[in-house]
DNA sequence: GTGAAAGCGCTAACAA
DNA sequence: TTGTTAGCGCTTTCAC
């Protein structure tokens, strides 16, 4: 009869090695499957011995390995994110509702993120994740490393895409821009300017939703098409194009490609001594938590990427499961109206 | 002698099954441990037969089972994050750091969040990540989730705390907010200001360190200590404290735990014909990307999330690896003055 | 209800 | 350099 202590068994090199199921059938007196049986609740077990087991995995702090239960069983319960970045407020949001919805059922988010659309930087991003047990894959394809990254997934592992724009033949959650840009311009041509400027994020393609829509909506109204300002992602880099903009007396109604950029346009503006929206009116995308705290209060489009997020893991369930089920959700953003545009 | 078809085997139901390791051997007529010997690059191969092997790999379209791997060699190369939240900015920046660190050393990173400090949440939101390979863990306790959740992780799993106060006897990379809080208080009162207001955010434990340096210097400096307020993590509830603030006429200098809060504080006040600085100065903490757009510029304290985050993983690795190093890291955030305070 | 035996897909030890 | 033989720690038949 042993003792009761709880002795580790001690590994090779003096590190305490981790017990084993069959650490726990023989502290039990049972035997292997059916500790298994008590661990999975897959058969029943007199109740005798179950308690008998679940003191023994007490008493040897048993914690099942998670690699051999993986390999008997292949059903991993992880999804990667694939991102460009984690931080900013579209990507952040967007991974919150990956995670939520997974965290719902049980699964769990890795997240990798994709620098550059390098294929060599893409390539070792990605390895590192894909060589883990994977039931699926969530690839962000806000930007050209995404929509690099996506090449790179094996065509026998579950995919799906986020973005702002549909394209692939991939499954995919959508966040319309394109109608919503096109909206948010009409709104402004609707208050009496001649014509709407862009200052644009960078894209995650040749051209992205919101350019495309701002320059749809131009063209149909007959308005002239100005040459769109590039920022970067820095809101900073918002601040010197707007000062650029405020030399330009043309420039009556600023269509920006996301509050961040739009409050550094404002910034700028106002520095050269415009005031807004009285001298020009300026819009944003996104609706930032602090876009309703802004000076003046920004008027722009709510993106709920969260919900996309969620969309896009629940369209990535089925696919795992084999349910059938739809392979494609889009959503129609909605504009916000507050005080930072005006009539011309 | 097989034919060089590609074709895929099938499992039970009709489903294509993964080629394995022993698919290959028997197409490159070789012995299974001489493709491993190709996979893992662990002994020579002759040039012959690895381009055999490398061809049956390319034509089955071979990927290893990353769960029997784990299951032999037994280094996850995965490392977990606990957040009680992921998109708010210090979260979001540290998780980031982490991601960037490990990704240089081939770890991946999985996030798990919890949202709440209630036991029964915390396990359920736990246990899914606790059920995978992990290498070790990473819990930031800004918060009380993250708090507690730090008492849920099994003792023999690596593990490493990332906050703004030092506590716990185990290893943990700061920031450290106490002193940095003293020390824009301190400037506060340089100003002339007679005492100084506090707006905090949800402390992680009975008070932060934000709050605990605001307190100490007013101590030190022999000024009243006015009660906090408290704001939530939503930068619109430091409006309403905005408005309050501006009806009591002893406000001259306002502490506010972070600077979504410092913002919303400052739409109050000027909401309630307030001037800032002028006739009340508002600071806030953490440097956000927006503090330096905002109107007017935001005196505030940098954070550098990210490196804490750099910081926590390499202390995460040295228990991992077994390397004998530093158990604590800890860093000093540094003030930034711009206009947001001016003197009394 | 329970145990014996088989096997998941790979790497590590050992011979040859 | 290569193949044979053993496992890794679990779950899953299949008898009893």
């Amino acid at each position: 009869m042993t003792t009761a202590t709880t002795t580790r068994r001690i590994g090779v090199n003096g590190v305490p090695k981790a017990a084993t199921i069959a650490d726990v059938a023989a502290r039990a007196g049972v035997s292997v499957p059916t500790v298994s049986r008590v661990l999975t609740g897959a058969a029943r077990v007199s109740p005798g011995k179950r308690e008998l087991v679940e003191q023994a995995i007490a008493e040897l702090n048993f914690r099942p390995s998670a690699a051999a239960r993986l390999l008997v069983s292949r059903r991993p319960q992880v999804v990667a994110v694939i991102a460009g970045d984690t931080s900013r407020y579209g990507y952040a949001e967007t991974i919150r509702g990956v995670e939520e919805a997974a965290r719902a059922e049980g699964y769990t988010v890795m997240i990798t993120v994709v620098e550059s659309p390098d294929e060599e930087e893409i390539d070792r991003a990605i390895s590192a994740t894909l060589s883990q047990p994977l039931a699926g894959v969530v690839v962000l394809k806000f930007d050209p490393a995404g929509v690099a990254a996506l090449a790179h997934i094996p065509r026998d592992l579950p995919v799906v895409a986020l973005s702002g724009i549909r394209d692939a033949s991939i499954p995919q959650a959508v966040l319309d821009e394109t109608r919503a840009a096109e909206e948010i311009t009409e709104y402004l041509l609707g208050l009496g300017h001649e014509t709407v400027h862009h200052v644009r994020i960078p894209p995650s393609r040749r051209e992205d939703g919101r350019t495309t829509g701002w320059r749809r909506a131009l063209r149909r109204h007959g308005a002239s098409i100005p040459e769109p300002s590039d920022a970067t992602w820095e809101p900073k880099s918002g601040q010197a194009i707007g000062i650029a903009l405020a030399a330009d007396p043309t420039v009556t109604a600023v269509f920006c490609g996301n509050d961040e950029i739009a409050m550094g346009v404002i910034r700028g503006l106002v520095d050269s001594g415009k005031r807004v929206p009285d001298d020009v009116s300026v819009v944003g995308f996104d609706n930032h938590p602090l876009a309703e705290l802004w000076t003046p209060p920004l008027t722009t489009v709510e993106q709920d990427f969260a919900g996309m997020g969620g969309r896009g893991f629940r369209l990535l369930l089925d696919e795992i499961e084999g349910t059938l089920g739809r392979r494609y959700s889009s959503e129609r953003p909605r504009m916000i109206i507050r005080s930072s545009a005006g009539p011309r």
